[in-house]
DNA sequence: ACATGTGAACTGCTTCACAGCG
DNA sequence: CGCTGTGAAGCAGTTCACATGT
C-alpha cells in the first residue's frame, strides 16, 4: 500500500459503511461481500473495493470481507475507537434536538456541555446535562478539554463563538448556520446547511 | 448557451449565492463582482463565473452583476419563484426542530402538516399547526397535494413512510435517518446525515 | 481599464475490466 | 471458481488564462 490522498468522498462513504457493517453485527452474518455493502448502501461494488483498497484492502480473495474485521478497521480509520468530547452551543430547537440525538454516542461522539446566552435557559436540564451560561464557555473549556464545539446559533453569532473556543483549544467545528466561518487551517470545520437540501430538490422536481 | 448538463455542486452553490445575495440586497449593495461573491461564500470568482455561465451569465463586463438581478434568476433557476408544500413525518425532536425553523419559510418551504404515529402527540401545536396522527397521512394528502416530505424518522420505518407518500403523489423526499431509500427514479431523495460530518471532522482530526 | 465569459488544461473521482489469489 | 485488489480508461468538476465586451 502506497500513501496516496485519500478522497474526501471515501472517507463519508467509510461512515456508512461503518453503520450498515454494524447492523450486519447486529444480524450476526460474520462474512460480507464488495456486492452485499454496495447494495447496502446503495453504491457500486468497484468503488467499495477501492474505498478500502486505500487502506490497503481487508478482504480476502473469492471470499469477502470478515464483518467484524472490517468495522473495527473503519472505526479505526475513522478515528471512532477513541471518544471525542464536544460541546453545543445554542440551545435553540436544533441545538435541544441534538442533544437528545442518541446517534452521536452511539459512534464515540459525547457530548459533555450546553451553552446558550439567554439566562432563562440556564440550570434546564436535558439528557442529564444542565444548559449553562454562554459566559461559562471559556471557564468550562478550561477545566474540560473538549475536541468539537457543535453550533446551533443564528448566523450573526458564530463567528463570535468559534473565535472564543478555538482560543480554547477545540480542533473541530460542526456548523448548523449558512454562513462561512474562518479560522487558522488548523481547526476543521463542517457546514451542515439544511435549506441547501431543500433547495436542490426544488430544483431537480422543477426542472422535471 | 448551450444546454449542458449542470454539475449538483453548482445547483447547491446557488443556493449559498443567493443567501448571500439576499444579504447584499438587505444592505442596499447594488452591484457585486465575481471576486466579492467568491469572498463571501468563500470559494472561487472563475468558480462562481462558470456557474453563472451555465445559465447563460447575468454580469456586464467591466462592472459585474446586478445584485437583485441575479439573485432573482438565481431563485427562479432554483423554483423558488414559486411556494413549494411540505409535510414533516415523525415528531421527535428533530421534527419538531425543523418544523420551528424559520429558514425554511424564508425560501419558500411552507409546511402544512406535522404526522407522528404517537396517538399521545396527537393535537399538539406547534406553529400554529396540529400534530396528526400517522394513520391520517394519506387522506391528509389527497385533500392537499403535497410537494416534500420531510422524514425525521426512526431508519427502520422510513422505507415504509416513503412508500405511503410516494403512492400520494410526493415527488421529493428529504430523509435524515442514515438509511438507503429506495423509490421510482421520478422520485428525489436527499439524505442529511448528521452523524456522517462529525465522523468526518474525527478522521480529519485524527490524522492530524 | 476592468470584470465577465469561456475554451483548454488540469485535477480528482468513479467505473471498467481483468489479473491475482484464496 | 469467485471475489478481491488494482492499473488504466473514462468522466466530472475545478482552475487557469485570456479574449471579449462595455
Amino acid at each position: 500500500m502506497k500513501q496516496v490522498k485519500i478522497p474526501e468522498a471515501t472517507i463519508g462513504r467509510l461512515s456508512f459503511y461503518s453503520r450498515f457493517l454494524t447492523k450486519l453485527e447486529n444480524d450476526g452474518i460474520e462474512t460480507v461481500s464488495s456486492g452485499e455493502i454496495a447494495k447496502g448502501i446503495a453504491g457500486n461494488s468497484a468503488q467499495v473495493r477501492k474505498d478500502f483498497a486505500y487502506f490497503g484492502g481487508f478482504g480476502k480473495r473469492g471470499v469477502g470481507y470478515n464483518v467484524a474485521d472490517l468495522n473495527r478497521n473503519i472505526k479505526e480509520i475513522l478515528g471512532l475507537n477513541r471518544e471525542w468530547k464536544a460541546v453545543i452551543v445554542g440551545m435553540g430547537n436544533l441545538g435541544r434536538a441534538l442533544a437528545y440525538y442518541h446517534g452521536f454516542a452511539a459512534r464515540g461522539f459525547r457530548i459533555i456541555g450546553l451553552f446558550d446566552n439567554n439566562p432563562s435557559k440556564k440550570g434546564e436540564k436535558i439528557n442529564n446535562l444542565e444548559i449553562q451560561d454562554a459566559s461559562e464557555l471559556e471557564n468550562f473549556l478550561e477545566k474540560n478539554p473538549v475536541d468539537i464545539a457543535i453550533l446551533t446559533l443564528p448566523g450573526e453569532t458564530v463567528q463570535f463563538v468559534v473565535d472564543r473556543v478555538v482560543k480554547k483549544g477545540v480542533k473541530g467545528i460542526l456548523n448548523f448556520a449558512p454562513v462561512v466561518v474562518f479560522t487558522e487551517k488548523d481547526v476543521q470545520v463542517r457546514n451542515v446547511d439544511l435549506s441547501v437540501n431543500l433547495e436542490i430538490l426544488s430544483y431537480n422536481l422543477n426542472s422535471k
